[in-house]
RNA sequence: CGGGGAGUGGCGCAGUCUGGUAGCGCACCCGGCUGGGGGCCGGGCGGUCGCAGGUUCAAAUCCUGUCUCCCCGACCA
């Protein structure tokens, strides 16, 4: 039992200036988190007991599909980084011992455990591993924000799988879908497995795991049977409306040099018109990758569609070919790249003449691919997507032998021969699945937390003196005999105080003892998600079982 | 990295334009009343006004530099 009187749970009646997401503020308020810097966070003591609910989730559901944890440094030698090729990123902190000898903080442990894996492995015998453990992880981000949802410094869960082959992974993969599975549920949040983007560094194959909330920051596109990130998400396009068989041939149109302008301009709708978005890459060089007026160029895709990274093309590189920025359009000598989603029919395109527009017929034969990105009311199967913002709680991908090879993780297999170890890789942010049940149970008074990561099971609240104290005290231990959490409000406050921060706090039950209670028998309840008051109370003697009942019923 | 905003007691803010004894609400400490939704009365503690330099008889306020934090975007292996 904690008593909250001497309990460290700094409550704030006022959100901090600063703080814009909803978790954020209440995260503060509610004395979890307080900030030190710019994306470095502590956890408070109550702040704490949540995050370290979710690692236990982590842990058991990742032992039940054969999981060993361990633990590896976060301060790692920079000749890993080196060799795998990563010592370049930005986000990586770089510093040096008192030697002078390289050194990096560890922003995820791919690096780390290839190497001891490439050290310890030897044979075909020796596989397949799942390991994982529970490490800060250093990242220079660009912007932290949020709170805890985008910060420099985070505990990840990070897992590892080691196989003979592609199969091998396949198979180490599908028991992290069961593993994660089952965590996200338990946790009691709403979560989506969706397709994501394999990145340039190869794979082939991730999914994401993410919680629908407002806070969030990516964007989830989903339709019965359907869920991806809309970094890949692909969809049926509405159909574009035709252009009038009167507009035709070159097109007079001064100042419309954005797609608004122009539909205005000439009456029709965005989608009759083709919008031009120039890149430069390495292989091609200059490509006029064009799509429907109404859609917009989704750069993920359209890197995955060219197979190589790009930039978007200078002006002068523009100028050099013809083509007029504002007024682009085909031209001869300018490979050109049509979405998927430009139907064969006329369309209203740059004229790479200032001020001018022309009419063009896409016949069918143009090089295509799928470059945009998806729009609310697109089909899947013939169902209606919608987009929603979701945070990543979570990442499964598929690595392949992208750092067996450089790491040099070989084993001998049944013949004799040598092998790279095919590997996957694995993550789970506990703080952001705090965050991201907050945002989504969170009302008007503060938190409601799921009961599987509340801080405390119950709460229990105290009001008045000795005698209530007393019978408070009596009641709290028969609750936590039946194996539930508590936290004792004992403070010498007035009623309204604590029954705002018990609702701030969010325990999933609270009960009331009072003089009220004394006089009935019983304490009052109140479940936190909806503040419901059950009508018939608990016996302040004897009700450890009913408040285990109780709780059971809970979400 | 681009754009915007902010640094004044633990929290939230006013004061800066127009230089002249650093203030308000909450919190905190002491005493009393009160006692089921942030109550009341009285008395207190607490701030080198982010930092450095400059102007001035005098700087929270004007000038220069610098640091930090937040928001939007870019980025996010």
């Amino acid at each position: 039992m904690h008593r909250q009187s001497q309990l460290l749970l700094p409550t704030e009646r006022q959100p901090p200036a600063d703080a814009e997401a909803l978790s954020h503020k209440l995260m503060v308020r509610a004395g979890l988190i307080r900030q030190l810097g710019s994306g470095l966070w502590t956890w408070l003591p109550a702040g704490w007991r949540v995050h370290e609910r979710i690692v236990q989730i982590v842990r058991e559901e990742l032992d039940a599909v054969g999981g060993q944890e361990m633990l590896m440094p976060v301060l790692l030698p920079a000749e890993l980084w080196k060799r795998s090729g990563r010592y370049g990123i930005d986000e990586l902190f770089k510093l040096e011992d008192r030697k002078g000898a390289e050194m990096v903080l560890a922003m995820t442990h791919e690096e780390a455990v290839t190497a001891h894996v490439a050290q310890v492995v030897r044979s075909y015998r020796d596989l397949p591993l799942i390991l994982y453990h529970f490490q800060t992880k250093e990242r220079d981000e660009p912007r932290p924000r949020a709170g805890v949802l985008r910060t420099r410094e985070f505990i990840m869960k990070d897992s590892y799988s080691f196989d003979r082959d592609a199969d091998g992974l396949d198979e180490s993969y599908r028991k992290h879908i069961v593993a994660y599975d089952r965590i996200f549920e338990r946790t009691g949040l709403e979560w989506y497995r969706v397709e994501s983007d394999v990145g340039m560094m190869g794979g082939t194959g991730a999914h994401e795991y993410m919680a629908p909330c407002p806070a969030g920051e990516n964007d989830v596109a989903l339709a019965p049977g359907y869920a991806a990130n809309v970094e890949v998400a692909t969809a049926e396009p509405q159909p574009a409306q035709p252009l009038p068989d009167a507009i035709d041939g070159e097109l007079h149109t001064p100042g419309a040099s954005t797609i608004e302008a122009l539909a205005q301009t000439l009456d029709v709708h965005p989608s009759a018109l083709l919008k031009a978005f120039p890149v430069v890459t390495e292989e091609r060089g200059l490509v006029l990758v064009m799509v429907r007026g109404d859609h917009r160029v989704n750069e993920i895709k359209l890197q995955n569609a060219l197979r190589e990274t790009f930039r978007p093309a200078r002006e002068d590189e523009l100028a050099e070919r013809g083509l007029v920025g504002g007024y682009m359009g085909p031209v001869d000598g300018v490979p050109l790249l049509l979405d998927q989603a430009v139907a064969p029919g006329r369309y209203v395109v740059g004229a790479n003449r200032a001020d001018y527009h022309a009419v063009y017929t896409v016949d069918g034969a143009e090089q295509r691919a799928d470059v945009r990105t998806v729009e609310p009311g697109d089909l899947v199967d013939g169902q209606a997507i919608r987009i929603e913002p979701a945070i990543e709680v979570g990442n499964i991908f598929k690595l392949g032998t992208r750092y067996s090879e450089p790491l040099g993780a070989t084993y001998l297999d049944e013949s004799g021969t040598e092998r790279h170890v095919w590997m996957g890789s694995y993550g789970i942010g506990p703080a952001r699945i705090a965050a991201a049940a907050i945002e989504q149970y969170a009302d008007e008074h503060g938190i409601s937390w799921p009961k599987a990561i509340a801080p405390w099971d119950v709460h229990v609240v105290a009001l008045g003196k000795d005698d209530e104290l007393a019978a408070a005290e009596a009641l709290a231990a028969e609750v936590e005999a039946t194996g539930l959490s508590v936290l004792l409000d004992d403070r010498p406050l007035r009623p309204g105080e604590k029954f705002a921060d018990a609702e701030l706090l969010g325990c999933p039950l609270r009960l009331t003892v009072g003089k009220r209670a004394l006089e009935s028998g019983a304490a009052e309840v109140q479940i936190r998600r909806g503040r419901q008051t059950p009508e018939e109370g608990v016996p302040l003697r004897g009700g450890g079982q009913a408040v285990r009942e109780l709780w059971e019923s809970l979400p």
